[in-house]
DNA sequence: ATACCGATTAACT
DNA sequence: GTTAATCGGTATA
């Protein structure tokens, strides 16, 4: 079942990116269907989070999509070359995200592979969040669109995840956040 | 108009 | 372990 817009609209953008996984990733581009379970996230937490673009209260045309009601795709170009795919979360005017880093591909493998030019990690693709959008089609020009609509969207398929299979950890290749960057905001599954 | 740099990756030693 | 690749976003002037 698709997860409805009331899921990413809560406010406690922590919690839910622990939520989202065990939770199902899915993209309908090019005329292909790509799933994959989602098992590494990252919460950012917008203004008092000193690793976010929107920390301080930051507008920017880039960042304006992350001040939108929460069930909307934040796609960015980072280092010129690589797409990163995050969920909008919270109320509109709170630019709260989770950073999808890693899945582990259900469907569409065949599509993935050759997309990356390469030959999946047999136990899934933990590479990192540009490979991932690279694998499912994702690409900065789509930031802003809907995750309630027919290309992207997340499926809860009933899988419950105990939180003791959880880990925390800081967050990745975010030094520059002077304290924050020790926060415990990225979370995989075992 | 110009300069700096990043929520990374792959290919090296 | 180290580092080159690569370019839009952002700040500064």
């Amino acid at each position: 079942m698709k997860l409805p817009v009331s899921f990413y609209r809560r406010t406690d953008v922590v919690q839910l990116a622990q939520e989202l996984l065990g939770k199902v990733l899915v993209s309908h581009i090019g005329g292909h269907c790509c799933k994959g379970i989602i098992i590494e996230t990252e919460a950012y937490a917008g203004e008092t989070d000193r690793a976010s673009h929107a920390y301080g209260g930051r507008r920017t045309a880039r960042t304006e999509v992350m001040y939108a009601a929460g069930g909307v795709a934040y796609v960015y170009l980072i280092y010129g070359i690589h797409s990163l795919f995050n969920v909008v979360t919270n109320e509109a005017g709170v630019p709260h995200a989770v950073l999808i880093r890693a899945l582990t591909p259900l469907e569409g493998i065949d599509v993935m592979e050759q997309r990356r030019g390469k030959r999946m990690h047999p136990k899934g693709f933990t590479a990192g969040p540009g490979t991932l959008s690279q694998a499912m089609g994702f690409h900065h020009t789509q930031s802003g669109i809907r995750l309630l609509g027919r290309e992207i969207y997340i499926e809860d398929t009933g899988l419950s995840i105990a939180d003791k299979i959880i880990t925390a950890s800081p967050r990745i290749g975010v030094a520059y956040a002077g304290a924050d960057a020790l926060l415990p905001y990225r979370f995989r599954l075992l």
